[in-house]
DNA sequence: TTCGGCCATTTTTTT
DNA sequence: AATGGCCGAA
């Protein structure tokens, strides 16, 4: 038995052969449910504490943050000594903060800003309407992923044009050549771009390169089949000198292939290493054995995968259960009864999730969820970060760092409206073309200059300016910079004058984001001491391997990443930089960028979702990689899931079964299947047959109940309430009466089932605008309005307004 | 310049 | 069903 810090034992053969080869290449092929993310950890824990292998040469690279946060946390256990400058992050991440010290080199400025999706959306319309390219010939969203394509195979714009042989690539070339052009002046970076820059920082600039070679002795990349050609690309590149290299993945599971993920690279990673070891993880320790084989059987109609079969020590399990709803709002009520049940029987809400494939779908069930009083969170969709309100606050704070920033410049230069039209926006836009110049800039210019704009614009637009800057050179809080914009910007000002509850609803969003900025500050003062250990970890001698490493420069800052979400690197060290972007006030040259970094690459907010109890929601593409004992995975139907369009691509239908296999095999214990008879979408209901992937699961693993099983339908009930306004069909078992949830009265003479569950007490309980009340998923809460039984509730945690059916939603008023 | 109403389109999936 | 874009009126 091999001595070592790390407890071994545990692992299976397999998995111990993986965690033990630490030299060379290594493919490990890990299923579903094969303890993976245990043997990335137990490696790393391993060559750290047994081989001598210093923290900060180790690479970790994962799929997500999430990912990357909870590995650091399960390092951090393994390691008593810390994991101070390894390097645990997503690409993106890990392109960022080697950008921030090198991007000079390619000709941006340290603090360039990252466009996210919106933002080069924007800016995409923009150029679009500049070059007067129609639209709806040629549609934003096509062009762009056009550009993206490119950008993922290293193609530049000329090289586009040159060889675009249809016309929509022609156009798109000439967008793209101009998008690149403008991101460039604007010092901006949009996704694609972070990752195809270090790769030709990597090329352009070998010392670079060499230095993170020399650095990264060990590298290990996570959900290898997700990864893309540039991706491939940099990792390749990285691991040339050491070689040693481990990627673990499963190509059942590649899902993403629409964004560029190539699942050619797992495959023909022993191509590219022909002495790789190739270690394969195939005993399942999650599931029951009918969630496995139900797993094994849909999957294994596909015929572009490498062969494997899952197995499991433990029992059957429970039989899968496949119901069979009237239509998506019965679905949802099912699925909220069913997980009552299983509560009332014991089963944590936190060990319960509901899967969806499209995010559109998480309404109804929401919906449905808040009636039935189950506690639920979302995990992505329409995210907090998505508001529009949260985007200008946003689009701020990045002018702030940034000036040269056109897209948010334009963005909220009329925002709150000030009077600053577009006539006014084109003239300031012409003045900074001209000058060559941001259109901040030009801004200043035309305050500054009599004559251009009208005097009533020039204040306007002066006192816009003016709170940009005075942001810009404010010292303190980070928090602080953020309150000041809000206030300055005068966006509260703006929300309260309306007087509206959506209004009031925007003004308690950006309250929670002034508390997440508070939240970060405290919790990540470190940047400031990140720098001070910096110092430390030099005085240490670590360092003094980097600096060994990298002779004559200032070492830049290796941010030490404890803090679980690692965006520290931001901060453009004081030292090294320092009047590079002169005049920047202390919070602005390091907690703002390090936070605005954080927001730009951040994609779960579920640690801001506090510790209350609920089951989670989410697409079935942001559940890869976890698990829970009791999954729900609604929508099981043709041309939802798999979600085709018309022209039914072999290899696009084998991705929606492979996502069907990681839904499958993200269930421990239980696994429900649903599917409704008929469904609304956009307008027209349609009635979909049940997927293709749950006939593809042998009748010995499954278990079906519902409106098509035997004795359940043509009761006539489930085809009621089809008429717009209403509440769709299902009055059926678990069901609230609903009479009033049409907007009027004056429908519902007509035959009406009385209410069901409705609870008569509570129904004689009256409520009147302005009542606390309180409620068991979302908290105290307002009274808006009350129409009938219905009531508007506008509830202080979430911000947002709901509503509630008065004896049927679980509220009470609160004296 | 702003606001309100009408019409058209929308859907995968995420860093 | 809901959102965004466009157009006409104040």
């Amino acid at each position: 038995m091999q001595e070592s810090a790390i407890d071994i034992d545990s692992l299976n053969d397999a998995q111990r052969e993986a965690v033990l080869t630490c030299e060379g290449p290594l493919l490990v092929l890990a299923g579903a449910g094969s303890g993976k993310t245990r043997v990335l950890t137990h490696r790393i824990a391993h060559m750290v504490a047994d081989l001598g292998v210093a923290p900060w040469q180790v690479l970790a690279i994962t799929f997500t943050n999430k990912a990357a946060a909870e590995m650091r946390e399960r390092l951090g256990a393994l390691l008593p000594g810390g994991t101070r400058g390894m390097w645990v992050c997503t690409f993106h991440a890990m392109a960022v903060r080697i950008l921030r010290d090198d991007a000079e080199l390619l000709g941006y400025r340290p603090n360039f800003t990252i466009y996210d999706d919106d933002d080069s959306k924007r800016l995409v319309k923009a150029i679009m309407a500049d070059l007067d390219i129609d639209t709806k010939q040629f549609p934003v969203n096509m062009v762009r992923s056009k550009i993206s394509a490119a950008k993922n195979a290293m193609v530049d714009a000329d090289e586009m044009a040159a060889q675009a042989a249809d016309p929509a690539t022609q156009k798109a070339a000439r967008v793209y050549a101009e998008l690149q052009r403008r991101l460039m002046v604007a010092n901006a970076m949009d996704f694609d771009d972070l990752l195809v820059n270090t790769l030709l920082l990597f090329e352009r600039h070998p010392e670079v390169l060499a230095r993170y070679q020399r650095r990264f002795v060990q590298i290990s990349v996570d959900e290898y089949q997700d990864t893309n050609h540039v991706q491939y690309l940099i990792t390749k590149r990285l691991a040339e000198l050491h070689r040693n290299l481990m990627v673990v993945g499963d190509d059942d599971q590649s899902i993403y292939s629409w964004r560029g993920a190539d699942i050619q690279n797992i495959l023909d990673f022993e191509k590219d290493y022909p002495d790789a070891r190739v270690v394969k993880l195939q005993q399942n320790y999650r599931s029951t054995g009918h969630i496995l084989a139900a797993a094994n059987a849909v999957v294994a109609n596909n015929s572009h995968r490498k062969p494997k079969r899952l197995f499991t020590d433990e029992g059957d399990g429970e039989p899968i259960s496949a119901y069979q709803a009237a239509d998506e709002r019965d679905e949802g009520r099912w699925v909220a009864a069913e997980i009552e049940r299983l509560h009332a029987a014991g089963t944590p809400y936190d060990d319960m999730a509901v899967f969806y494939r499209t995010n559109a779908q998480s309404r109804i069930l929401e919906d449905m969820f808040l009636r039935a009083g189950v506690p639920y969170k979302i995990v992505g969709g329409t995210r907090f970060f998505d508001r529009a309100e949260i985007r200008d606050v946003m689009a701020y704070l990045k002018l702030v760092l940034n000036p040269a920033d056109d897209v948010s410049a334009r963005r909220v230069v009329n925002v709150p409206r000030r009077g600053i039209g577009a006539t006014s926006q084109d003239k300031i836009a012409a003045y900074a073309a001209t000058h060559g110049t941001p259109f901040f800039s030009a801004a200043q210019a035309c305050v500054a200059e009599a004559g251009l704009l009208s005097p009533k614009v020039r204040n306007a637009l002066a006192a816009w300016t003016s709170a940009v800057e005075e942001a810009r050179h404010y010292e303190g809080e980070l928090s602080r910079v953020v309150e000041l914009i809000v206030e300055r910007s005068g966006l509260v000002a703006a929300l309260e004058a309306e007087r509206t509850p959506e209004a009031e609803g925007r003004i308690e969003n950006i309250r929670e984001f002034l508390l997440i900025a508070q939240e970060f500050d405290e919790s990540h003062d470190d940047v400031v001491s990140a720098l001070e250990s910096l110092a430390e970890l030099r005085e240490a001698g670590v360092a003094g391997a980097e600096a060994a490493d990298d002779p004559g420069a200032v070492p830049a800052p290796q941010p030490v990443d404890d803090d679980g979400q690692g965006a520290l690197f931001a901060a453009p060290d004081e030292g090294a930089a320092p009047a590079a972007d002169g005049g920047f006030g202390a919070v602005a040259s390091s907690q703002l960028p390090a936070f605005m970094e954080w927001l730009a690459l951040r994609s779960d907010l579920d640690s801001l979702s506090g510790q209350t109890s609920a089951i989670t929601m989410m697409t079935i593409h942001s559940a890869k990689g976890l698990e829970f004992p009791v999954v729900f995975v609604c929508g099981m139907e043709e041309g939802l899931f798999p979600n085709l369009t018309h022209d039914s691509d072999p290899a696009r239908l084998e991705e929606e079964r492979r996502l069907a296999y990681v839904a499958i095999t993200r269930a421990r214990k239980r696994l429900y299947l649903t599917y409704a008879a008929t469904r609304r979408t956009w307008g027209a209901t349609q009635a979909n047959p049940r997927s293709r992937f749950v006939n593809e699961i042998p009748e010995s693993h499954i278990k079906v109940t519902g409106v098509g099983s035997a004795g359940f339908s043509g009761t006539g009930w489930e085809k009621r309430g089809d008429r717009r306004g209403t509440f769709g069909s299902g009055t059926g078992s678990s069901v609230y009466g609903g009479s009033v949830f049409g907007n009027q009265t004056r429908s519902s003479g007509t035959a009406r089932p009385a209410p069901v569950r409705k609870d008569p007490r509570k129904a004689a309980e009256s409520f009147e605008p302005g009542d606390r009340v309180h409620h068991k998923t979302f908290g105290s809460g307002t009274v808006v309005a009350v129409k009938g039984d219905t009531l508007e509730v506008r509830f202080a945690k979430s911000g947002q307004t709901k509503k509630l059916m008065k004896g049927f939603a679980p509220i009470v008023k609160v004296q």
